[in-house]
DNA sequence: AATCTCAGCGTACAACTGTACGCTAAAATA
DNA sequence: TATTTTAGCGTACAGTTGTACGCTGAGATT
């Protein structure tokens, strides 16, 4: 029962995990990974491979789970800083760079199978995202007392800005990307203000 | 000079964009794309290709191209749509969505290789879209007199969610997507009302 | 009419892909 | 201790890929 053999097993899984991940970057999607190559890193034969995913795809939809949960622990950390007396936008504007910077290679995944070739895929993200966008509208809505479905739409457009900043951000440093956080602090508070008002003067 | 021979050469060529265009879909990016797929399709020998293009690649940058002439009339008809006595923002949703139904796979090129593994393909797209932007902030800027780094941002802002909305919509239909329409034009009018209250309060 | 140009073809090759199959040795189980 | 299970390996194969090379024949040019 002590299991030396499964959790040998659960090691290479998870090397196999972590080769597919460190295979990702700028330059190469997940797409354009091959069995091979990823077993190959992972340090077993192309064959071996099949003893702990039966596809590709069913690996890249367990990289998909892992960068999801990476982005629910990233705003339990935001709702713990703003808890703390931060900035609501700023703080997390800040947290999801600090992700972006960290783990860009399972901020790019989402990002890239968001709108990729697999529907499984598709659905596999905008599951995350979805979250992601829940969570923060249940805060907007505790926190301004607006309309829930309104709460919801705005969101939305956040998150989806700040998604896309951050893809932005990817191909970035130094000054540019101050100015493009700069941008994208405004947008919000675009966002912020004008969904107050739209949620406050009506019902629905 | 009749130039029977110049005028086949651009036939071919634009039956090779065609194919390459045909051949992307749902479950089919570019860079899933073979040279030989496309130039079978096109109906010519694998190695004729290159008497059209050196590269893969620089089929692909055409095409984005194209993709984003298609993105510029298509704003130029929304202007005129909206100058002949429509709501700003629901024509312009509503030409964005017939862009969708009608160039799908135009679509899809630039919505992924705007995050693909191509640096120069991401600067193509990067490209088009700005122009999209930058026509929509001076129409901002122009119409509401607002400060032009704000009409800037806010088109931005309003460009992000356009598109990301025009993702999502190629997988939904019918009702879904009638709700995914209604929920986009709040969010914009978010942006527009909140854009205009700190565009105005501020001169920077 | 003689010459040149060049779009398109066919052949060929090396590199790589996914994966079927059967073996082995070590851990687990009985 | 005897038996079963299984993670990992090596071999093998058919399929696909990009592209180098040289040829051809029909337009273009002189």
């Amino acid at each position: 029962m002590a299991g030396v053999r499964a959790q040998q097993k659960l090691k290479t899984r998870q090397a196999l995990i972590e080769a597919a991940f460190n295979q990702l970057s700028a330059e190469h999607s997940f797409s354009n990974l091959s069995l091979r190559e990823v077993a190959r890193e992972a340090g077993i034969a192309p064959t071996s491979f099949y003893r702990h995913f039966k596809d590709m795809n069913e690996l890249g939809l367990t990289m998909v789970d892992e960068a999801g949960l990476t982005l629910r622990q990233l705003m339990r950390q935001a709702r713990r800083r703003i808890a703390s007396g931060g900035s609501v936008i700023s703080t997390s504007v800040l947290t999801f760079m600090e992700f972006i910077d960290n783990q860009p290679n399972q901020f790019r995944l989402l990002l890239r199978e968001r709108s990729g070739t697999s529907k499984a895929f598709r659905s596999a993200v905008a599951r995350e995202i979805k979250h992601f966008i829940l969570e923060l509208a249940h805060y907007l809505e505790n926190e301004t007392g607006c309309d829930s479905h309104h709460a919801y739409m705005q969101a939305e457009a956040m998150v989806t800005i700040v998604f896309t900043s951050g893809a932005e951000a990817l191909d970035l440093e130094g000054h540019s990307r101050e100015e493009l956080v700069e941008r994208l602090i405004w947008q919000l508070r675009y966002i912020s203000f004008g969904g107050n008002h739209y949620a406050q003067k009506t019902n629905s």
